[in-house]
DNA sequence: AAGCTTCTCAACCGCCAGGAG
DNA sequence: GCTCCTGGCGGTTGAGAAGCT
């Protein structure tokens, strides 16, 4: 499923991360904040370039992100959004809470793709779908990535002028994070809270504006030919609860002797919990 | 049980946009 | 206006899992 590990001419790892990375990756972002990621590795301890700390990071360790099965209604807008946006999967995840671009995108073109083969989406006839054919087309607009720009979550983490080198060494040391950096935490938190909440709005606004005959017609296609589709219980809500520790902090507590619970449940972890009925 | 094929998805790659100097 | 740097995006790859023969 992954690439096994390797070395690169410059010594940078690549391939599979390995539990002891992404811990040094998670304490080190939770605690300063992604101020520059192509300086983090260096600071963090991490033998890794910044493109791939940042994807490590947005697909996998983010706390927001959600994993297991698709709901019918979280297929349902991708199929909609397809349909209208055509492969801006950035896009596309936006209105997906918790769903990374590279896990939609891997989602369609796994499972959903296979199911429209025959049916070309109304973006690709309207010609709205030729972004892999220019380039120039691929991009959002400004005003897009700027809508965009304010429910990324990462944009609220902390810009610190005076980045703190946390070495291999020096893990140990580190000192619980200050107030300021907590309040940077939390603020993420607050807007994941509210991305949450604007998503399904945004979601229902997205589908009364998009939705078309034809995205009817296809979904009713969707229905029709994936016999069990409909029937499937929201696993996605079962399985995914965005405080949950396992989407927090991905390994056993006991694999952070380094760090407090300061970090490991940064933000107002418990009350959110306590509001899930878990 | 073994070998083969198909599927899944984490990760890499290269390109582009936008900001800073 | 130009160059450089960085973040972000979408396409693609390929190892391992799952299914099939």
């Amino acid at each position: 499923m992954v690439r096994t590990p390797c070395c690169d001419k410059t010594g940078l790892r690549k391939g599979t991360w390995t539990p002891e990375e992404d811990r040094k990756l998670m304490a080190y972002v939770t605690r300063y904040g992604c101020w520059n990621w192509r300086q983090l590795p260096k600071f963090a301890g991490l033998a890794r370039c910044g493109k791939s700390c940042r994807l490590r990071w947005m697909n996998y360790l983010r706390p927001n992100i959600k994993r297991g099965s698709y709901s019918k209604e979280e297929e349902e807008t991708i199929i909609r959004l397809h349909d209208s946006l055509g492969n801006r999967w950035s896009a596309i995840a936006a209105q997906l809470p918790g769903r990374t671009d590279n896990e939609v995108k891997n989602h369609w073109h796994t499972t959903l793709k296979k199911r429209f083969k025959h049916k070309p989406s109304a973006a690709a006839k309207d010609g709205k779908d030729n972004s892999s054919q220019d380039p120039k087309l691929r991009r959002g607009t400004s005003r897009e990535k700027e809508e965009t720009k304010l429910n990324d979550v990462d944009h609220l983490l902390i810009s610190s002028p005076n980045p703190p080198l946390i070495l291999e060494s020096s893990l140990s040391s580190q000192q619980p994070a200050s107030s300021d950096q907590n309040s940077s935490i939390t603020t993420d938190n607050t807007v994941v809270t509210s991305k949450l909440d604007s998503g399904s709005d945004d979601n229902s606004t997205t589908t009364n504006t998009n939705t078309d005959i034809h995205t009817d017609t296809l979904l009713e296609a969707y229905e029709a030919e994936s016999s069990n589709f409909w029937t499937e219980p929201f696993l996605s809500d079962i399985n995914y609860m965005w405080s949950d520790v396992s989407s927090v902090v991905p390994y056993e507590a006991d694999q952070f002797p380094l760090l407090d619970g300061e970090i490991l449940y940064p933000f107002d972890f418990y009350d959110q919990l306590q509001g899930l009925d878990l």
